[in-house]
RNA sequence: GGGCGGGUAGCUCAGUGGUAGAGCAUCUGACUUUUAAUCAGAUGGUCGAGGGUUCGAUCCCCUCCCCGCUCACCA
């Protein structure tokens, strides 16, 4: 709540080195040079391509540009407005169907018409670009990020970018200066910065333009379809730009100071940035972070299915977890799966617990102030999240409720109201449980001394005092195993013929049968967290066969 | 071929112009008469190679090697 108002805090970031500064500090040289910068409303930009559905990199891109975004705020103390733009490129044409949607006839009979003309193959928006459009915002408001939705078909046709359309006619040859060189010798030929919209086909057309108008603001081709030689103004939506002229276009357009991409966009921020100077324009301040690897270190592509989605992230850890993971090392290629959720849980809980012990410096180089805009929550747990992951599946914690049994054992006197954070966690560990632990369980059945030994374990079980301690029941698991002489072991530490030790093969016994693991929990202990009832009754349940994992079907 | 990233302990990776770090793994010990967990400690590195700058380089500069990604058709 008081963090911003350190005084140390301007001295304190005059050198700070974390990457959204130094992004920031770019972003005020730029200014301070750009005619008119001093007055500038300050925007960002994320782009978005709406034939498919945002996913993990889309929330990395947006996370990094809005920590970007608020290390400005903080080093020029407010004196720039800044807006986030989210731009949909939906008036892009529909390239192929794509493999994960319904009805795909509809959307095949629809290819190459502007998203916002293909019909919605879920039903439920008025087009395929309105849906997953309507998908995105959805996306970025769950996680709370401030922005603005910008649909490309809507700036097109409100006029917005018509300006800047008649300068690109204007510098055409330029601009064909710039791309022709970097294609092929037959997209040379039909290479056009304009792709008009049929008003036949409705069909987004690569043609070559045969001729243009400066002075109308005209471009005329041949429509492909009728053969008929159409002339159009490239104003008002009947024309949209191709690719790179595009995002020059609306950089210029909507005066883009900030844009992120990936490094495979490296040439065509390149020549974006050229077409924009054509234009008269300012290209904004880039930053080209890396792709993600999978496990193996290839690369993430959906089609293959490698790597790991945002939704399995956010099941098994917080956004701001991942938040974080998105913070470091922006531009080293990472490795994105499952093992490195709980390293990004425990390091964001140690520099959480940390920052409240920082000053000014620390402070904004300490990860949290940037995922929390420069205000983390005050949190410290008393475990981490790996002793978590570990307890779940020692525990055989199948609900929040027999998991918090055993951590109130690791940290005496937690709980999950005073630990609202570390419950969350817990809820966590559990679906890591169910998900990952649980189906790996193998159960075999009891063979006869195991019968016995059960039984009688059972039996006197049932005779425990009702509020007996771990210890007494780990006692009594003890004198159970002693009487049977598969279990005797005259050899360990303080036997005497009298009073064999228990050897383990009497736990191991246990761990085989009722919990389906080689390695478990202190028994005594699992017996009072998980009720002597309940033990009893899973006991029954491995008697009567029912936990025995079925060989593997299908 | 152009661009980018990486090469640091057995593994996964931090890191800083000034005595090389963490987690896991391994080993030892403590506590539990089992195991898991926990705690204490130990082992373990020519910081890819060579040169340069420097009093001093894992870090900065140059050259090279290896691995990976990416672009060159489309967005």
């Amino acid at each position: 709540m008081s963090s911003s108002t350190d005084p140390s805090h301007s001295a304190a970031l005059a050198d700070a080195k974390a990457w959204p500064f130094e992004e920031a500090r770019r972003l005020i040289k730029r200014l301070e040079r750009l005619p008119g910068g001093a007055e500038k409303t300050v925007i960002f930009e994320t782009g978005y391509g709406p034939s498919g559905l945002p996913h993990i990199g889309t929330f990395g891109e947006v996370a990094r540009t809005s920590m970007v975004r608020h290390a400005f705020e903080t080093l020029t103390d407010g004196r720039w407005k800044t807006r986030l733009i989210c731009f949909s490129d939906d008036m892009d044409g529909l390239r192929k169907v794509p493999d994960n949607v319904p009805n795909k006839e509809q959307l095949a009979a629809a290819l190459d018409r502007p998203l916002t003309s293909v019909p919605d193959p879920f039903g439920t928006h008025e087009s395929f670009a309105h849906h997953n459009n309507a998908r995105l915002r959805a996306f970025l408001d769950r996680f709370g990020f401030d922005y603005e939705f910008f649909s490309a078909t809507e700036c097109y046709r409100s006029g917005m970018m018509d300006a800047t359309l008649l300068k690109m006619l204007a510098v055409y040859d330029e601009v064909m200066a710039i791309i022709l060189p970097t294609l092929g010798p037959e997209r040379q030929a039909t290479y056009s910065p304009f792709l008009p919209v049929s008003p036949v086909s409705g069909k987004v057309l690569q043609v070559p333009m045969i001729a243009r108008d400066v002075a109308k603001g005209t471009v005329t081709y041949v429509d492909p379809d009728s053969g008929e030689t159409i002339e159009t103004p490239v104003t008002g939506g009947r024309v949209k730009c191709q690719w790179k002229a595009d995002w020059a276009m609306r950089w210029t357009a909507l005066g883009i100071d900030y844009e992120m991409a990936g490094k495979d966009l490296i040439d065509s921020v390149t020549l974006s940035s050229r077409i924009c100077k054509a234009l008269g324009g300012t290209p904004p301040e880039g930053f080209n972070y890396e792709l993600f690897l999978d496990e193996k270190g290839q690369k993430i592509s959906k089609s293959k299915g490698n790597g790991l989605t945002i939704d399995e992230w956010l099941r098994y850890a917080s956004p701001e977890s991942l938040s974080l993971y998105m913070f470091q090392k922006p531009k080293a290629a990472k490795r994105l799966y499952f093992d490195v959720i709980p390293r990004a849980v425990d390091e964001y809980l140690q520099f959480l617990a940390a920052y409240k012990a920082q000053e000014g410096k620390a402070r904004v180089e300490n990860p949290v102030w940037h995922v929390h805009n420069g205000a983390p929550p005050t949190a410290d747990l008393p475990i981490t999240f790996a002793l978590l992951l570990n307890l779940v599946a020692a525990s055989n914690a199948h609900d929040k409720d027999v998991l918090w049994g055993f951590i109130s054992r690791v940290a005496p006197g937690a709980t999950a109201d005073e630990h609202p954070l570390l419950d969350q966690l817990a809820g966590y560990a559990v679906r890591y449980y169910e998900d990952f632990v649980a189906p790996k369980k193998q159960f075999r059945a009891a063979d006869d001394v195991e019968r016995e030994a059960l039984t009688a374990l059972s039996e006197q079980l049932a005779k425990a005092p009702a509020n007996a301690s771990a210890e007494e029941l780990q006692a009594i698991l003890y004198d159970v195993g002693r009487k049977i002489p598969r279990y005797q072991d005259f050899a360990a530490k303080g036997a005497t013929p009298e009073k064999p030790g228990v050897s383990s093969t009497w736990f191991n016994a246990i761990y085989n049968v009722l919990l389906g693991e080689e390695k478990g929990p202190r028994f005594g202990s699992f017996i009072e967290l998980y009720g002597v009832e309940n033990t009893r009754a899973l006991i029954a349940k491995g008697l009567a066969g029912e936990l025995v994992t079925k060989p593997a079907e299908g």
